[in-house]
Formats: C-alpha cells, sequence, structure tokens
DNA sequence: ATTACTATATTACGAGTAC
DNA sequence: TGTACTCGTAATATAGTAA
C-alpha cells in the first residue's frame, strides 16, 4: 500500500539529490562520486538506476544533469518519516537532558507573568507556573537531543498580541527535575535564549525548592 | 557530528528489529531472512554485523536471540527522521487533496460559532470564520497524504472548556480551495468527523461562493 | 530446532575508454 | 568538460555443514 524502498541503499543519494535540487544547480556523476567517495562510474550507474526505479526524473546534458525527485520518491521519504516517528515515539521515555543552571535575564519571569499565558497555563497545565524560568545551558553533545522533543506529546499554548507586541506560541514539554520536581521544558516560537538554553517552568521556584546554584548541573528528563 | 550510518544499507533490518523489540518476542535469522526474503546465513551476519556497528545488543540462545536497538541506533533514526522532515517541508508546496463535497451535520456551525474559537481565529488567522465548515470526503488514494501535514506549518487554536464540556485545539493549515479561494484546513484533536473527511474553514460561505454542489469534487492546496 | 563457519556463486565496483 | 559503455576484479550472498 504505501511505497516502499525494496533496497535503501538508493537512500542517502537520493536524500543528497533532493537536498540539491532546491539549489536549482545541475549534478555531474563525478560530484556526486567526490559527495559519497565512490568512482564517477558507479555515480553514473546510481543515477541510472534511480531513474528506472522511478525515482528520479533527470535531464542529463553535455555539462552535467538536472535531477529531480518524483512524487514516489516523496511518498517514500513519508513513510520512513512517519515509520520513524512511531518508532521514535515508543522510544522518548528515555529522554533526558543535563545541563548547568545559567542566569536569566528575567525575560522568563516576565513571560512568565503576562496574564494572557498565565491564564492557558493554568488550563492546560493545571497549575500557575512560578514567575521566573529555570535556565539550563546545555553543552554541545546535548544539544542535539533536542530535536527529539518535536516527536512528544506536548501542551500548546497559544500566543498573543499585547499593546502592539507580539507574543509567540509556546510548547510544553512535561518534564521532572533532578528526579524531584515535576515542571514543563518551554520552547517558544520565537526564542529570545540562544538554542543551547533549555527554558523550564514549574509551579514552584525551582532554584530554591531543588536549593540551586550557579552553573549546577541539573537533570531535566522528560516525562511523556 | 550527529550520528550517520555509513551505510543506509542496515537501516532497514534496523527499523524491522526496533519493532519487533517491543514486543519481547526474540528473533531468529531464519525468521528474519523470510521476512525480507534473504537466506538465514545473510541474515546471521546483518545481525552480526549490526552487533559490531554498535547498533544492536544481542542475547544468542540456543532458540533464537533477543536483539535490542541501542543508544546509537536511535539517534540515527532522530538525525535521518530530522534530515527527511527538512527535505519535506521544502516539498509541501506540492500537497494537495482532492475530494467530494459531502455534507457535515451541522457540527462545523457550531464549533466555527464557538466565541473562544472565533475569537482566536481571528487573532490568529486574521479573520472571522463563516459559521459552517466545508467538508470534502476524500478517496482512499489521497488518504495517506493527511500524515504529511504535520510536517507544515501551521497555527494551533488551543481548546478551552465550557459548561463541562471540553473543545480540543484545533490545528489550522493555510490552503486554498479550487485554486480561488483561500481558507484553513481544521484538523481538530478529538474529530467529530471520520477520517476520511477534511474540514475547511473560511471567511467566506465557501459552498455559495464558489457555487459548490454536493458529491462536487473539490480541490484543496495547501499553501504554506 | 537454533547460529555461524567455509567454499563457491553472484553481484557490485572501478579502470579504461568511446562519444 | 560531460555520460555511460565493457570487462577484470573486489565485495557480497548463498549452499553445504558443523556445532
Amino acid at each position: 500500500m504505501t511505497a516502499t524502498l525494496k533496497d535503501f541503499k538508493l537512500l542517502p543519494y537520493l536524500l543528497y539529490l533532493a537536498k540539491v535540487e532546491k539549489g536549482g544547480k545541475p549534478v555531474s556523476t563525478s560530484s556526486l562520486a567526490r559527495e559519497f567517495g565512490f568512482s564517477q562510474q558507479t555515480a553514473s550507474r546510481l543515477l541510472r538506476e534511480l531513474e528506472s526505479a522511478g525515482l528520479v526524473r533527470r535531464e542529463v546534458t553535455p555539462r552535467g544533469q538536472f535531477v529531480g525527485i518524483t512524487k514516489k520518491a516523496e511518498e517514500i521519504f513519508f513513510s520512513i518519516s512517519s515509520e520513524l516517528d512511531s518508532i521514535l515515539k515508543k522510544q522518548v521515555s528515555r529522554l533526558s537532558f543535563r545541563g548547568k543552571l545559567v542566569s536569566g535575564l528575567g525575560e522568563g519571569a516576565y513571560y512568565m507573568s503576562r496574564p494572557l499565558y498565565v491564564r492557558q497555563f493554568k488550563h492546560l497545565l493545571g497549575y500557575e507556573p512560578f514567575p521566573g524560568t529555570l535556565n539550563i545551558k546545555l553543552p554541545h553533545s546535548e544539544l542535539q537531543k533536542k530535536v527529539r522533543l518535536s516527536a512528544i506529546e506536548h501542551a500548546f499554548i497559544s500566543g498573543f498580541k499585547s499593546r502592539g507586541r507580539s507574543f509567540g506560541f509556546i510548547r510544553c514539554y512535561p518534564c521532572s527535575i533532578n528526579r524531584k520536581v515535576a515542571g514543563h521544558v518551554l520552547v517558544p516560537e520565537r526564542t529570545h535564549h540562544p538554542e543551547d538554553v533549555l527554558e523550564i517552568a514549574s509551579k514552584y521556584n525551582l532554584k530554591k525548592r531543588l536549593s540551586l546554584k550557579e552553573g549546577e548541573t541539573v537533570l531535566v528528563e522528560i516525562s511523556a
């Protein structure tokens, strides 16, 4: 029923071609070969295989070829993507972050006290958040795990405009902090933080309640 | 930097193993071979390759083996998944649905006139929706495309409770209808429709404005 | 029933080269 | 510069078996 690749061998090349397609630049067999570290002949054969499998259209010219992925390839991407998602959803229990407590600049407190946010917070998450957030700076090694959040069930606090200023929506992922207190990782639409900072809201003043000091390592576990 | 598979050849087996792992059942080399249509010997070799590549842990017993995917494999799943997502996001311009107009049962009008929905609609989408939705029944062939919606930027209208009744959140995907009028595909948290019906909101009375009749084919194009 | 070794068959790769 | 053919060789899969 759903489109499938008999052999996943072709997948990385298909992914690559899908990416360069957007650039509108032609692909040569030798550039493809260089990219993946095999011979020009192999690249040529792969492109022909992809074409005869109905995964790409090609326009071969004397100075390169224009390659575009087909609808069939796109459908394969989707079916693999959704299969991966369904596997990863079951795997999320293991998602945790370890980072160091850094001082916020007070924006957390500002945002967490906007009445239109607070109301949604109470309504969707069941508590009134402490007016202030815990900011956890993640080391580079933990950073890539942030993308995994998107696969997790979360509450969605919608944005609003107030006095000409617009406040974006916020995704809220249930979590525990140091295995002691529950809260939510906040991922705002427009972050006012660098990407490597995790912002955490809770009913409590987490810093006080957990006696945390600046620079201290904090464990945040997603509890979906 | 991000975990990567030198060869995607192993990916389908890894996916399969990730799925059966959840079942807690053992995998035999011959069952794996049967599943994929190659020899038992090849299955044995693949499992050993996966193990030495650090992608699975194994416990081999005289009557089968228990296989579990490792954290490394999981990270590869995530990196492929996010790569696919980024490619698919750029591809959405091509997402369209073709289905037949069916009569709603009036719920569309009911929902579209709840003040708390209407307010968010005006605020987030910039218009006051016509109190009623267009219901498009999708043929089976179009149905699988619905999953692709999740990759598309959309507005998020949050739910609320009113007189003991709770109204779920609604995802709103910008679209055009018959290439003439703009609107939004509504995907409610708890749908009151069968999965094969697309519900469309607009500023206008779409049925009148486009002179649509029951059973007529309607083209809905996502305009993200 | 299993897993996994060794030897042979099959397939994929790349150098040389034509266009 | 391109692409893509042939063909010798390298890599990979399977058959036959042992444990």
